[in-house]
DNA sequence: AACGATGTTTCATTATTTGGAACATCAGAA
DNA sequence: TTCTGATGTTCCAAATAATGAAACATCGTT
């Protein structure tokens, strides 16, 4: 994932990955065996994550699992380095006069980061879907990004995706996703036709700075047992309003100190 | 805050905090005011850590501030290493039954941590809430805690407080903090008077493991302005439900494999 | 043009990381 | 019990990677 790794930093954060890779708590032993990293090496990086409090390490059955400093860490970065904060008010907002589930991403290396989210129908709770990550290519948000970039960061994004086909109508080529980001672009927004989730269709538009940089995108998400595309299509003015919003106070945010004028900084 | 660094890993999640630790996007002559790391080394991890995408840097202004990575990797915290995913159905209910504001907390190196919150009233952002920290000798759910730690636990935590006096209810020392950690115990649950702020009461109750290991908390927050502790204290059978519940799941939970009975690990 | 402040690179020195291998610990089998 | 295989921990000389003073570059200001 992370590219060759610089030195022992490098190295350590891959084993943190590692670990946060897993679903459950993990031995050293399986770690081990997942590691290019030789026996002692790999054991004395695990010390020293542990020692940092970036894993925890449970005596009782010798496992790591990660430790709750990033959890500190992770609200911080979300903090300053997310549009969430600003994006707030107006999430709320949209969710509450369109009934419908919202989510707020960014662009992370080639994948679509989801870093809030608002739920219209159950209480939500807090990190279950900030931090998750998706495809670009087939999802709204991920679309919405994708049509709005720079030639180049696009060639550079379209290499790195998969191209797997979730669903039956999943855009499972690069060919067939250029199409498809033309229209999007021509229109200003994006759809997901059940691409990555059967059943799930949503609309999206892209978060766009004054020099039209990508910052993020939102979007409106239904299922196709309660609504269709067409209905939620009938709230794309809303979803505008949103987006144009959000931008407006990028905008304004942007460092009051040193008088400079730039917006969003992300992958 | 950690400890003395364990080698280039410990410095550069030191430069991590300190970077955290800003409300902004710092500048490199900024980092190094603070860092006592001599500018070429300080220089050298500021960019393997943005190679690693840990931080980013804005090229246009020449800050840094913390990169997306950490949320990806604070999703994979929560899901494994806090009891919030095993919670989240008892908090709903919690959260619905008493038309409360509740909070799940851990215990993080001697300060509480939130890592899950369902605010009854307003429409609930993610990340706004959980991740943060704050004291444990001021807050319901540190007291609930604390007041169930072994003797030496508690020996070891009371010595970081602070006793910083919040508000005139603030319990400010440790013998008189102490006293109240007696009656807590007794009593099975912990108030929060304004100890912290001004107007923000609270009742909290520990989540016991079968050992009676203490393995985080959860807290029913009320404002002085619509009710009082009495009224609180009435809810107190629903939280006893709530926490047992919790406990009870968190016993089961404890990974399958090796079949060992280990419930929670945390700092 | 000269200045001060910030950001970046160099390179000989030094200290830290490295990893093969020995050692330790434990659980199960004979 | 003793043996055996698997996992976890420590050692230490060799190799590598980190170090940091100082030189250099870049920019905005006077």
């Amino acid at each position: 994932m992370s590219a060759a790794g610089d030195g022992t930093v490098g190295k350590a954060l891959d084993v943190l990955d590692l670990v946060a890779a897993q679903e459950k708590p993990i031995r050293f032993a399986e770690l081990q065996r997942m590691s290019v990293l030789p026996k002692a090496t790999l054991y004395r990086l695990a010390q020293t994550l542990v020692n940092q409090g970036m894993l925890v390490h449970n005596p009782e059955n010798g496992t790591y699992s990660l430790g709750v400093r990033l959890v500190r860490l992770a609200h911080a970065a979300w903090r300053q380095a997310s549009l969430a904060p600003i994006a707030r008010r107006h999430l709320d907002s949209l969710s509450v006069d369109t009934g419908l589930t919202v989510h707020l991403a960014q662009m992370d290396y080639g994948h679509v980061l989801y870093v809030d989210k608002r739920n219209a129908l159950e209480p939500a709770a807090m990190f279950t879907d900030a931090g998750k990550v998706a495809p670009a290519y087939c999802t709204g948000v991920g679309k919405a990004m994708l049509a709005f970039l720079d030639a180049d960061e696009l060639d550079q994004i379209l290499g790195m995706q998969s191209f797997h086909r979730f669903t039956p109508t999943t855009l499972a080529s690069e060919a067939v996703l250029r199409q498809s980001l033309e229209r999007t672009r021509a229109r200003g927004f994006a759809t997901d036709r059940e691409e990555h989730e059967a059943g799930v269709i949503c609309v999206a538009m892209p978060i766009l700075s004054e020099e039209e940089r990508v910052l993020g995108a939102v979007s409106l998400t239904g299922s196709t047992l309660r609504t269709d595309l067409k209905s939620l299509e009938a709230h794309i003015p809303c979803l505008r309003q949103c987006v144009e919003a959000i931008a407006e106070e990028a905008s304004h945010w942007a460092f009051p100190v040193e008088g400079n004028e730039t917006g969003g900084r992300l992958g």
